[in-house]
DNA sequence: GCAAGGTC
């Protein structure tokens, strides 16, 4: 055993630190991909893969289809040329060594990365795992010393997830193709999968949730005194009950003033969701278009690996040495102050969630030249969070005065910021300041109460943002993956997006119908869920991989067997939908075929409309025919009900 | 060409 040690990091940031960490290490360039040797002691070369070098293929064309096979990436997808290189440098320095370690996150997918390079270039009877969960110095030499055998069971379980997630999607994707092409023969890129369709499914059912929502009146009374505003208004199904009590508003009693100091901790470190959320909010930006900024940045040098889901900085950051740095910046004025509040003490406020990967988004102290508008906006928000994470609470000075009107309490809150703290450096979610007018305990004062109709609304629209916190919420997909996942839906056509808002399109409707009638286990999270569990039972070695897929192909047999002969009607629905081809009979309010008296959609519409009416009787002693009169106009009511409503009321 | 996952 004479051959050198080589050690594979998942990327050559990782890879540099490892090094570093393990010794007295020298950097090298082949094919223009870095790799480090370390030339003290035993001789051992850390070299970089670049995430999967290695994607999964069909065997053959077809459909169904159930053989594939591993292959590398720069063959299988496009856009992936630049594994090329990190391939023919881990070729190289694989020959003639003697171990082979896989230093890959500790994560399924860096067991699967490490495993597939010492698989085609090393020798899985010589390879070990390197367990680390941070990129610290002491964390590496502590996994340095401790290298546990191979992780077989972390490797099965990674496998596995590949090959399900491509055998559903491959197959449901190829099958709604098919479908279209037998329809129209014509092409069109379709797809499904397990993170995409359930968030397709739910974006369309927001759709038609507001197109066919039907508003409920209501009527409210609000007060103000002094020409502010006090919460709450009160809510009456019926205007003589809310008449009634305008009468009563004649005149109200200061019953307390209650003052007091509000703190308001710092914000925490950046994760990439909470950044991409606040570029949405701020900007509008979409969250693939953040990340693909953040992801610039980053490979500027100026901030850390934006694709993590941690709120925490790493122990040993030198928060010190990156300030510095940044007080030859623009934001120097800040520095200084920062220095000054803190006495060069710094403690950051991180926040709860974690990452087995990466620490939070930081900068890294170089300083920035020539950003454009968007990096700079990025770059900006990334500099002063990391700045007002370390900075005091912002202190304000809150007034509650609470008044009685005949029985009923009213309160308006008066807000003036007296300490700046963390707020200087990042001001933009500092809250708003108000000021009200000066109150006397015991004062007499005289409300003035205003009556208006109102009507309840339909849910909000989602944004791009909006639809990926959603992904999140439900823990689909990964950080690295859910705004990307999201913007294939609007790339198929699936969503559109109009004045930042999403709209589900009449072919993102009929794909989700189809999923829902043929393909159930697409359409919601659980199939994650389950994907998770079954991972679990592997580690575990409960349950073996080949069983795991076996069963999942049994599962799609079936599916695809009870869908085969809906075939022609599914790519009916999908070329409907696309305009391809006219419907037989169309439904009278659109141009969708009909079902019953309208199409799919207009029933449903109507039914809503039919189950309101009722409550618009006793709230307003509406007829049916103001009734849909009223519909007909109502800004509020979804698009679809208002249709439904003008043919009724033709028709009456 | 199609998934989801990693990263340049």
């Amino acid at each position: 055993m004479a051959g050198h040690i080589l050690v594979i990091a998942e990327k050559p940031k990782a890879a540099e630190k490892i090094a570093l960490a393990l010794g007295k290490a020298r950097k090298h360039k082949k094919y223009n991909v870095p790799y480090w040797e370390i030339v003290n002691g035993k001789r051992i070369i850390v070299a970089p893969a670049a995430g999967h070098l290695f994607g999964l293929a069909s065997k053959s064309p077809g459909f169904p289809i159930y053989e594939y096979e591993w292959r590398p990436l720069y063959e299988v997808e496009k856009g992936a040329s630049y594994t090329k290189k990190f391939l023919a440098l881990l070729a190289s320095v694989s020959k003639g060594a003697s171990l082979y370690i896989n230093a890959c996150d500790y994560d399924i997918e860096g067991s699967v990365i490490g495993f597939m390079i010492i698989k085609e270039f090393g020798d899985l009877k010589r390879a070990k795992r390197m367990v680390f969960h941070a990129l610290t110095p002491q964390e590496l030499r502590k996994a340095w010393r401790n290298l546990r055998p191979l992780d077989w069971e972390m490797v099965e379980a990674g496998l596995a997830r590949h090959e399900l997630d491509w055998l559903w999607g491959i197959n449901v994707s190829r099958a709604l193709m098919r479908a279209y092409k037998q329809a129209t023969n014509k092409r069109r890129s379709l797809s499904a999968g397990r993170v995409q369709s359930p968030t397709l499914v739910k974006a369309v059912e927001r759709e038609l949730e507001i197109q066919t929502f039907v508003p409920i009146p209501y009527f409210t009374v609000s007060v103000k005194i002094k020409d502010t505003p006090f919460e709450p208004s009160l809510k009456f199904e019926r205007r003589n009950e809310a008449e009634a009590w305008k009468r009563n508003c004649k005149v109200g009693k200061v019953l307390d003033i209650i003052k007091r100091t509000e703190e308001l901790s710092p914000p925490h470190p950046f994760n990439l969701p909470d950044l991409q959320a606040e570029a949405a909010r701020l900007y509008g930006y979409s969250p693939a278009k953040t990340q693909s900024l953040a992801e610039d940045l980053y490979l500027d040098a100026l901030i850390s690996y934006p694709r993590t889901n941690s709120q925490k900085y790493p122990k040993d950051l030198d928060i010190k040495g990156i300030l510095t740095s940044l007080s030859k910046s623009p934001y120097g004025g800040l520095v200084k102050a920062l220095f000054k509040e803190t006495k060069g003490i710094f403690k950051p406020n991180n926040g709860p969630k974690d990452d087995p990967a990466h620490p939070a988004i930081y900068p890294t102290g170089k300083v920035p030249r020539g950003l454009d508008r968007d990096h700079q906006r990025i770059y900006d928000l990334i500099v002063r969070r990391f700045m007002a994470t370390m900075a005091s609470k912002a202190r304000y000075e809150v007034q509650t005065v609470i008044v009685e009107i005949s029985g009923e309490k009213f309160k308006a809150v008066g807000r003036k910021q007296v300490w700046k703290g963390w707020s200087l450096y990042y001001p933009f979610s500092a809250p708003q300041e108000k000021e009200i007018p000066p109150f006397a305990k015991g004062e007499v004062v005289t409300p003035s109460c205003s009556l208006r109709q109102q009507y309840t609304k339909a849910p909000e629209r989602f944004t791009k943002a909006s639809l990926v916190k959603w992904m999140e919420k439900v823990g689909i997909g990964t950080e690295a993956t859910r705004a990307r996942i999201a913007e294939t839906l609007f790339t198929r056509g699936y969503l559109k997006s109009v004045r930042g808002k999403v709209y589900a399109t009449e072919l993102g409707i009929a794909v989700s119908f189809v999923l829902a009638n043929f393909f159930s286990e697409l359409t919601s999270v659980e199939l994650t869920r389950k994907f998770e569990q079954e991972m679990e039972m592997i580690r575990m070695r409960k349950k073996k991989r080949e069983e795991v897929v076996g069963e999942a192909k049994k599962v799609l047999k079936q599916l695809l067997a009870l869908y085969m002969p809906h075939l022609e009607e599914a790519g009916k629905q999908l070329a409907f939908a696309l305009g391809e081809l006219e419907p037989p009979e169309k439904c009278p309010l659109c141009s969708r075929p009909r079902r019953g008296k309208y199409c799919e959609l207009h029933e449903r519409a109507e039914e809503e409309l039919r189950k309101a009416y009722p409550e618009w009787k006793k709230r307003l002693g509406v007829s049916w025919k103001e009734y849909l009169e009223k519909m007909k106009k109502l800004k509020g009511a979804g698009e679809l009900v208002r249709d439904v409503a003008s043919l009724l009321s033709s028709e009456e």
